[in-house]
DNA sequence: GCTCTTCAGTTCTTATTTGGAACTTATGGC
DNA sequence: GCCATAAGTTCCAAATAAGAACTGAAGAGC
């Protein structure tokens, strides 16, 4: 079974991880929360690479996420920012950053 | 870039990522949450391949998020509970099923 | 005893997804 | 003309997942 086949599961939990449910995808929200826009940052934040960053974004996107506008018509220069329902997304960031903290310590340079 | 190299980032979202940001990790957690605790209900519940769970039951171990134990000597049979960490990750699936709720409907048959 | 069923996996081969690096296109600055 | 920047796309190799069959230990029914 492929993730996106979670879309119409019946429960909620489910539609959303077909939507949201990868790393990166979470990654991507997150540093839109911290306030990046750019098509670079997102690449160079989250260490995935340009094309998991360009599929994720067409994704999310199409979902109503994230919004594509022009910052710059000459030259072309786009930016992603979160739309109302992207911003509701936050308490599930939240949540995994409060349990993060908790948790799963850093481990320093002495334990490594 | 691997998932697993953001075990040690500085961000407490990357790091509760590295560990549970996959859908079926999420998945198997939501079913512990709805009461499951035997290999092949999570099976049967999330849809994924045996190899799949049976990988992510021992990462889930292995993090201490969940308990496996012998409900029975003879034949060896074993279940998987939460721990108390685990419990504790209760937040995050909850903001999931709320944001799912609201902006992901079912669709209905006639839409398909 | 023999067959069927359940549970908790493992093994196998094939398909899909990712990773990593280089390339593209448009423009601006020096 | 040459280099830099932004936002991607393209390519191939490597890693991961899908799907189905197989294993082993035991119990239940006949």
């Amino acid at each position: 079974m492929k993730w996106t086949d979670l879309d119409d599961n019946w429960c909620p939990v489910a539609r959303t991880l077909s939507l949201v449910g990868d790393r990166w995808t979470l990654l991507i929200l997150r540093d839109c929360f911290l306030g990046m826009s750019r098509f670079d940052q997102f690449v160079s934040s989250t260490g995935a690479t340009r094309h998991l960053i360009s599929d994720r974004l067409k994704r999310l996107v199409e979902a109503d996420i994230l919004e594509k506008r022009a910052y710059s018509e000459r030259p072309k220069r786009f930016e992603y920012v979160l739309t109302e329902k992207g911003q509701e997304f936050a308490p599930a960031l939240i949540a995994f950053r409060d349990w993060g903290k908790k948790h799963l310590p850093v481990r320093r340079a002495t334990q490594r």
